[in-house]
DNA sequence: ACTTGGCACTCGGAAGTATTGAGTGCCAGT
DNA sequence: ACTGGCACTCAATACTTCCGAGTGCCAAGT
């Protein structure tokens, strides 16, 4: 129902609007691309493509703006991702590879996303969750205070403040350490809840209430929403563009991390890039923009996701490219480090 | 030169043209407010006012809005800082006092600020070098790697990878953490580096090697520029407003770490709320808008700052005030934790 | 020496009107 | 199935008119 050249106008309308965020008319297409056909012609298929929803007239007299329905056909058929250039490969994993921990690798991520597609780039932290513990540590700090400090093997530290009910000396805490450690080297963080299920039948009665009090911030730390952190970077770009929602809508969404993660949320499937365009949108405030998602992790693991979020209006394989190559360029450098 | 009435009129103007976001003309000013006079004789003060330099009309047949040399009269004469109700005070301490670690402190203390006053809001992570050492943690997480955690008593926690020399044995790893530990306990982090220059003269010879990368990474840690970690929120609060200079330079702006250093920097007298308008501000993009800053630590000791950004046309008594609550408020919360 | 009512003047913004031209839909001819 | 031609539409732009809020200034009053 849509033959070859019907696709061939679609994919120019994008194209074309995209670079002049003007609608585009019959004239302009035949121009700038060569379709081997007159205007008039032209105009008919975009009757068609029109009636099918693909495009749309702002007004009549105006020239055709693709549909979120449009976006959608191009991504998925009519376009490719672009693959960034080597300049760019070398930016980022020079941009990248200074930095000296978690922190500031994500930092780094979304600021170099964010000005790679002048968009907004949204990253993840590495869940929690899905990696595995590397080292436990307790740290004494003051009579009845220790310290919990959890490392993992993505380089994640997470520490949190114990009260305990009873004075500890060194060896006890000593011995606790060393118990949580051997108990727990390894294990992946979804099963430290099983893992540590009959550690108290294991210590000295006295230490018990110690050590409760130790597992049960552990098992809290584990559970805790900070495990979805999330950071954006590039409102400033938002700026240049108009939104048909007002701007101050967007930025409300993007300050809300619930609405981040379900920006983020469910990308298809894991090994490629998602798109959700427009309307596709989950969420309210969101529905004038889209939205380019990939997965990043290690090996095969997936530990977090990251993305571009930015008007539907947008260049789609390059954008598409960015982020997954620097989703790619993520996974390494924790890899390695 | 300028006689209380003017004064009463410069004051009538920024808070009628705050609340409007319109130029004020005598006719409302002697409506609004009961000043005992016509608006002829008001006309009369403008005209001075104006030839002094406080207001400005935007074109002829307009009313007059304050200049920034206007708005700083204002704030240094006409007003008093207003306190904040009883309402607002117990919800900034509950909402507060649910932070379980510093990020979570530093993080809710900026949306707080922000939601309060409706406006952007900077919070300044509590500086390194002038909290004090509680503890220094060496964890052993492979056969030639360390983790240094460093804990403050601020409660912030420091955490970088060392790669050692050779292997260690968990002896010399604990007599290292035990030398660290007595030798630094309590101590300044400004005099960290002096504290440790004898320590290499007090192991044995076959440790200095570790002790060197150790003590590299630490001090490497203390100087930092992470030391100067900022973060705002509340950006959707700028779109409501209208800039001369276009939003998307102030959000851009924003988005520099080194220009919310500047931002921050430099409060006149540290015991109150230092506010910076227009183009008292040294950065370019912020040129339209105004800086409310206070200083915040642990009794009289200052860690950082934190203040509010919005247009130059701003309810200054009431961000004020709030400004100088919030920054109470996080200092108790960080003594008591 | 201030204050005041009166008055002529200014000029931005709103509203109305005319013009332009990009773009369309349709049709008859190839 | 494609094309040239033509009448039509309508947002955007420019130009005009009009209104009134607000001013500055002056002469008269206290």
């Amino acid at each position: 129902m849509l033959d070859d050249r019907k696709l061939a106008v679609l994919r120019a309308i994008v194209e074309d609007y995209v670079s002049t965020n003007e609608p585009v008319g019959s004239k302009a297409l035949v121009d700038r691309h060569n379709l081997g056909v007159s205007s008039a012609t032209i105009r008919n298929d975009m009757a068609v493509l029109e009636e099918q929803g693909y495009i749309h007239q702002p007004h009549t007299s105006a020239g055709r703006v693709p549909t979120d329905k449009g976006y959608r056909l191009f991504v998925d058929r009519l376009s490719t991702i672009k693959p960034l250039s080597g300049a760019e490969r070398r930016a980022i994993e020079t941009f990248l590879s200074g930095a000296y921990d978690l922190d500031d690798v994500v930092g780094r991520t979304v600021r170099l996303l964010a000005q790679l597609t002048r968009q907004v780039a949204v990253v993840q932290y590495p869940s929690l969750t899905r990696s595995a513990v590397q080292h436990v540590e307790l740290v004494p700090v003051a009579s009845r205070r220790l310290l919990l400090v959890l490392i993992t093997d993505t380089g994640r530290v997470e520490q949190r403040m114990i009260e305990t009910p009873n004075e500890l000396s060194e060896e006890s805490i000593g011995h606790l350490r060393a118990l949580l450690n051997t108990c727990l080297d390894g294990c992946g963080l979804g099963e430290v809840p099983s893992a540590v299920a009959d550690l108290p039948d294991r210590v000295q009665p006295e230490e018990r209430p110690v050590l409760a009090a130790v597992l049960s911030v552990l098992l809290e730390t584990l559970v805790e929403k900070h495990d979805e952190k999330i950071v954006f970077a590039g409102a400033a770009n938002l700026a240049a563009v108009d939104f048909s929602k007002s701007l101050r809508e967007v930025l409300e969404a993007l300050e809300e991390q619930v609405v981040l993660m379900r920006l983020l949320g469910e990308t298809g499937d894991s090994s490629t890039v998602t798109v959700r365009i427009g309307t596709e949108n989950p969420d309210e405030g969101l529905r004038s923009t889209s939205v380019v998602v990939a997965d990043y992790g290690v090996g095969d693991m997936t530990l977090a996701r990251l993305g571009v979020l930015g008007p539907t209006r947008m260049d789609y394989p390059g954008t598409m490219g960015a982020v997954r190559a620097v989703a790619r360029y993520v996974g390494q450098i924790l890899a390695g480090s």
